[in-house]
DNA sequence: AAACAACTTTGATGTAGATCAAATTATGAC
DNA sequence: GTCATAATTTGATCTACATCAAAGTTGTTT
């Protein structure tokens, strides 16, 4: 039934897939690639407030807004849907509801854990929990110490992830390497040597979430 | 047909009313008071993530754990419906469902405008966009640039609350009042005299959510 | 009304991370 | 390969806010 209303779009990197406050034409599934939703004050400064990976859902059945920037990070394709027969479907369809308020649910869940983090963690705790989590969702199951990271975000951009400057995930991130928690060379990959050292530094009460 | 399963549960001033981690028996609606919604680091600090006003809801649909502890700010009164029966009850309506998504993504916006807050904002910023919320909140439609607000906070919480040390919180109120913008002497309110300069001072981009 | 405990204010000092300023090093184009 | 542009690193300095440390308030108990 979604079939008959799907289209496929692209995006490439550093293109605005939405604007904010733009009326929103469709809503979409991220198919490949990484997003950022971003918002900004009125001098400039900016603040991700959520990351995008494949199979990430974007837009609100109900509203017609959405009150941040998406834009992506990689080059991009998503699956549109167009909004008003995926609303209809939406209203009768209970059972897809019920998934899209699991979906709004996991992102509370993800939202309230950065607001910890920008409110009260060290830029080395940090830059910790940011690693762990790009390695808990490259491998959710594995249980390995090590392995490699696709790495797509400029410092710049993960600076803006983290409430940070550029220069101070410069540092955190090279003091990590020099302690051989992780290693990089290329602009592309970071390798985790050592995950548990990770966790340790991300500050993380250990039976919280995902804990030990 | 809510109103079979439902009792009545009070909590005083500094109760907790949910730990984290433990099993939710019940979900409910407060129905007098102020709550808020915590985490934890491992050595202590604190971060509120939420906070809960008259008709807000607590609890999550298909969820039995929270992963953050709930404490009665003000003496609170909530309404409660035992989870089993209630969860029974969402599923047979679809139009409560919708109802509780719309509350889920309504959550989820607040908590991205708080997760730019304490990124990006200075502390004079965070006081001031604090402080406009709650003047929005008590009287959502005036106009009037100048209102009473009562303040069941300590400098203590609104320091958790914010991102901040409790005495920075102090500092910056009395910033505001030495202005002229805000006027206190009493603990239990904050006499707002000047919204638009507090608007002017949250560093919001000004057309971004509730505009100028 | 005195004694207290819990807040709040105020001041002095310290510091993590921002800002400013160059190098240095990738990377993609030609 | 060479050039040009963008990204990263590194160093020096600055500053907003935290931390430490007393007072001063306010409200509560007896």
């Amino acid at each position: 039934m979604l079939e008959n209303i799907k289209t496929y779009r692209s995006f490439s990197a550093g293109e605005v897939i939405f604007w904010r406050g733009e009326p929103l034409g469709y809503v979409a599934s991220l198919v490949t690639g990484v997003a950022a939703l971003s918002k900004t004050l009125e001098d400039g400064r900016t603040q991700m407030v959520g990351l995008l990976l494949p199979s990430d859902f974007i837009g609100r059945p109900g509203r017609d807004k959405i009150d941040f920037d998406v834009t992506a990070t990689t080059d991009v394709t998503l699956c549109c849907f167009d909004r008003k027969p995926f609303e209809t479907l939406v209203r009768e369809t209970p059972h897809l509801t019920q998934r899209l308020m699991e979906l709004a649910l996991d992102e509370l869940d993800v939202a309230r854990d950065w607001m910890l983090l920008l409110g009260r963690k060290t830029a080395r705790e940090k830059i910790a929990t940011f690693l762990e989590m790009l390695a808990r969702r490259a491998e959710p199951d594995e249980k390995r110490s090590s392995m490699i990271l696709p790495m797509s975000m400029t410092r710049d951009q993960i600076a803006n992830f983290l409430g940070l400057t550029l220069e101070t995930v410069s540092r955190q991130l090279n003091a990590f390497k020099k302690q051989g928690v992780i290693e990089f060379s290329d602009r592309k990959y970071i390798a985790v040597k050592d995950l548990p050292a990770l966790h340790a530094a991300s500050g993380d009460d250990s039976d919280q979430g995902f804990g030990s």
